[in-house]
DNA sequence: GCTAATGATTGCTG
DNA sequence: CAGCAATCATTAGC
């Protein structure tokens, strides 16, 4: 609109002096989405909004390129309309004032009804320009609600991403709230952003909680698979005949989560306490972890509270003796090495 | 098409 | 402000 009342030269003024606070709102709008801002940089702003609520994931980088592109499109009608309507308001102004020109020689015409004429104009012409906002705003608007509203494009986590996350969740099942740290290593492993993490976990643990007996297979098998890849470390460390026990607790996946003795891993410990070490040239290490397992098991509730040095756990509400998941469901809470009902299970192992 | 699973959002709480 | 609980909206399996 600046480019308008230049373009006429004429000064409008009337309906532009006093703001409208409507157009205002309109211009604001559009500045903001990047659809009127400075020529490059389609969207940026806009742009980085939808960036920052979906994450960076690589698969949603597509549909937010197809943000941006539907983006830059809705800004060139913009601009290609409202150059095409500054265009016609200048001609159709020159135009007029031909024609003033010519009839004033055969009568006289003031400047002040020459001024009219171009207000009259003028005005006829913002008022197009500004349904042109209106309706961009409102294209801009149905666009960023189709694209940011996650839950209308959500997209399943890959299958290792949720594995990733499975193995953290029952490797720590007895407290399952990964640090501000931890969920970073987590969001890079799986590639998905720290709050997917956190909504994870949030999910994870009420579905967990609500019916344990339906994660009892899931974290069977994750207990199994983590012990397998723990049993891989410690193979290649002790020599040991170990048939198919799970040993020690390496937590899950290459241990990135630098926690590796945090007696979580409820299942593997029940055949830890089948004394398969020996100990000797264990390691002092692994023996202490052997330890600190055992130590965990014969606690009482088997909640370890206690967990020692465990810093990147955020310590929540681990109360005393429950765990963080009979807060409400006093229910099965069972087994006293975490999982809930999981007495059948240790068979498995 | 129906339903379960699942990721995200909302409102509330401590 | 993190987490919980309820709920929504989409996806995937049948």
């Amino acid at each position: 609109m600046v480019l308008v009342s230049a373009g006429l030269s004429i000064r409008g003024a009337q309906e532009e002096d006093p703001p409208d606070p409507q157009l205002m709102r309109l211009d604001n709008m559009l500045l903001a989405e990047g659809v009127s801002g400075p020529e490059k940089g389609g969207g940026s702003a806009a742009a980085a909004a939808a960036a920052a609520a979906s994450g960076g994931s690589s698969d949603n980088s597509i549909e937010h390129s197809d943000y941006r592109a539907k983006l830059t499109q809705i800004r060139q009608i913009y601009h290609t309309e409202l150059e095409k309507y500054e265009q016609a308001c200048n001609e159709f102004t020159t135009h007029v004032m031909n024609l003033l020109r010519e009839q004033s020689r055969t009568r006289p015409i003031s400047p002040k009804e020459i001024e009219r004429m171009v207000g009259i104009i003028h005005r006829k012409f913002s008022s197009i320009q500004m349904q042109l906002k209106q309706s961009t705003c409102e294209a801009v608007m149905i666009l960023r609600s189709r694209f940011l509203d996650a839950r209308r494009k959500r997209r399943n986590f890959s299958k290792q991403a949720t594995e990733i996350l499975n193995e953290y969740f029952y490797s720590h099942l007895s407290n399952p709230y990964p640090s501000e740290e931890a969920k970073e290593e987590l969001a890079k492993k799986c590639s998905i952003t720290v709050s997917q993490v956190s909504n994870w976990f949030g999910n994870k643990r009420i579905r967990y909680k609500k019916n344990i007996g339906k994660f009892q297979e899931e974290a069977n098998l994750y207990a199994a698979k983590t012990a397998v890849t723990a049993a891989h470390a410690v193979a290649a460390a002790v020599q040991n005949n170990q048939t198919n026990s799970p040993t020690t607790p390496n937590s899950g996946s290459s241990g990135s989560f630098n926690l590796p003795n945090s007696g979580d891993m409820f299942m593997n410990m029940q055949s830890l306490n089948g004394d398969s070490y020996q100990g000797s040239q264990v390691g002092a290490n692994v023996q202490s972890q052997v330890d600190t397992l055992r130590h965990v098991i014969n606690q009482t509730g088997g909640y370890n509270d206690g967990l020692g040095g465990n810093s990147l756990y955020s310590p929540h509400n681990l109360n005393a003796n429950g765990g963080w998941q009979d807060a409400t469901t006093p229910s099965s809470v069972t087994s006293p090495t975490e999982g809930p009902g999981s007495v059948h299970s240790d068979t498995s192992n």
